[in-house]
DNA sequence: CTGAAAGCGCTTACAG
DNA sequence: CTGAAAGCGCTTACAG
């Protein structure tokens, strides 16, 4: 049977005897259209596996079904368990809906390749998926027409976002800490600029807060963002003779149980280690790591909901926190 | 000053006082255009900061001026890394034409994502991160006239492959072993039916024929897929008395790497470790391991430039293999 | 060198 | 309930 390579809703007419109207609302399933016409219509297309044309129907409604997704290009990105895990979320959310993922790489100087995204009119909005304190994405994205939320947090006025309660969490876990007795914490982490850094660090202090004590300065480390200074961290927060070593993230982690390792101190006999975020690279650690644990599929898939939202006209809520989980393992005991 | 939302091809006509045709062919740079025209076209574009709407350009010249990109999703995806740099590769290259890439990620089983991407016409061609030996992803792609570039090889016939050379590099890596007079390697890895295994295996086998050594069966653990099995395999190992052990990947490594430490064998002292695949993952152990290395980016670069190549009419080579790296570290000292 | 017109494959008022 | 026609924003033979 000859088949033509593609067909076109102007054969499905024609090989039916009815016009690319009738086709149209048929598949679309808008406008009347009498019974036995749609199912023949419908018939026909099923048989001869007909697909309308996405290209060519989104310029007549004025959309891409597509989302531009922006992941952050670092040089050394360590965690790109959450960003692939985030992506899983946001797929199985955007499929529902037939929107498909444009993807891009941004470094936080350059977002050239987002604006001739959004110049070239290719995605009909946008998940951002790292914010900083001063954004050019999230500045860039303000003085466009077209929908975006982030996940995570912003400071920015009119953003919408999809976040976890990261201070709470660190609150909770930060607290339990305190609450088993332990008295000299050390903070351990690196100065990075990125708002959830100072969701954790408010987290901190309102542990201390709440049980009515003093953060000790020199137990607060943050430092510039290298391995080095992390290796110097350590070694002062052994120096102050620390009982709990609390990490900013899973990166910060593996570097500390790294020099620990090396320097003979053991977890968790001599010092206690927990981490304000979790994720594979902590995954076989010996013993296990206690931290904080968040869904990351979810934030995703939250993240693109709202957008699709967004798209669609609703209003949406601006700020939207997801709940966590404080997991206690091995090495806080 | 006023301006429109988002202005067209028609607009700019108008206010110039020209034809869209006129207008098109300043942009294109394509069909005879007096230079005058041309100039003033141009720098009314330029002061309003005018962008064709791709999505129209692409109705009219059947383009879309996007790639798929397929990506894996595995339960426990650990080689994200991998994935990542080659993402940046593609990027690359991609932007350099701008075409943008459209995400989507598939499990071995359900491709549905990636068959919905192809009949809705969204993409001009397809890139497949991961091959395996009965592979339905390329079985399907096979029976579309969209052209398509696998990264990884693949056994299927017409298939356009860019891969780095897997099986020399493991011959390389094993005869340096063997060249340092190590008598007994044992080869550990998962029986998971990639063709990189394959070659990885092969390339194993190689570097005891060139040195006309037999490999000892029993020192072939390619145990099912899962972490446990992978423990025995390194019991089974040490039992008898290897003095190397290699892993088929990364991931393997890292396992086999925590299960030593537990069993308070030491590297190298005890035995030696090296990796057919390095990453991130493995990068803060102590020692360092041996190791495999490709460069991720340029294989991502490639399999776009190809795929490029392909979309454009140009013929290209069926099968490319890139060059590696044999990396001696600490682990094999 | 320039433009009117048809076309890419859909959707959607507007008539009937 | 159904269809002719205009339109989405471009490109490209075809004329002139």
């Amino acid at each position: 049977m000859e088949e033509k390579e593609t067909l076109t809703i102007a054969d499905v007419a024609e090989a039916l005897g009815v016009s690319k109207t009738t086709v149209s609302r048929a598949i679309s399933g808008k406008g009347r259209i009498g019974k036995e016409t749609r199912e023949k219509v419908l018939a026909f297309i099923e048989e001869h596996n007909f697909k309308p044309n996405m290209i060519a129907k989104g310029l007549a409604k004025s959309k891409t079904y597509n989302i531009c997704v922006v992941m952050p290009r670092d040089y050394e990105m360590v965690d790109w368990n959450f960003f692939q895990t985030c992506l899983f979320g946001i797929q199985e959310r955007a499929q529902m809906a037939e929107y498909d993922i444009l993807l891009t790489m941004c470094r936080m100087d350059d977002i050239s390749s987002l604006e001739r995204i959004i110049d070239d009119h290719k995605v009909d909005g946008v998940i951002l998926m790292r914010t900083v304190l001063k954004d050019i994405q999230i500045e860039f994205m303000l003085q466009k027409t077209i929908p975006f939320v982030t996940i995570g947090s912003s400071n920015y006025k009119g953003v919408v976002q999809m976040d976890h309660n990261h201070r709470s969490a660190c609150r909770d876990l930060t607290l339990g800490i305190l609450k088993k007795g332990v008295k000299r914490i050390a903070l351990i982490g690196e100065d990075d600029g990125y708002i959830v850094t100072q969701s954790r660090l408010s987290g901190y202090f309102d542990a201390f807060v709440k049980m009515d004590r003093k953060v000790e300065d020199k137990l607060l480390f943050l430092s510039p963002e290298n391995h080095l200074s992390v290796d110097k961290s350590v070694e002062g927060a052994l120096a102050e003779g620390v009982e709990c070593i609390l990490c900013m993230d899973d990166s910060v982690t593996r570097r500390v149980l790294k020099v620990l390792r090396e320097s003979k101190v053991s977890v968790p006999s001599d010092v206690w280690v927990a981490s304000f975020f979790d994720s594979t690279i902590l995954a076989d650690n010996v013993p296990s790591i206690t931290s904080l644990s968040f869904d990351s599929k979810e934030l995703g898939m939250e993240a693109c909901r709202v957008l699709l939202d967004m798209i669609e006209g609703v209003t949406v809520a601006e700020r939207t926190l997801l709940p966590y989980e404080v997991v206690w393992k091995g090495s806080t005991i």
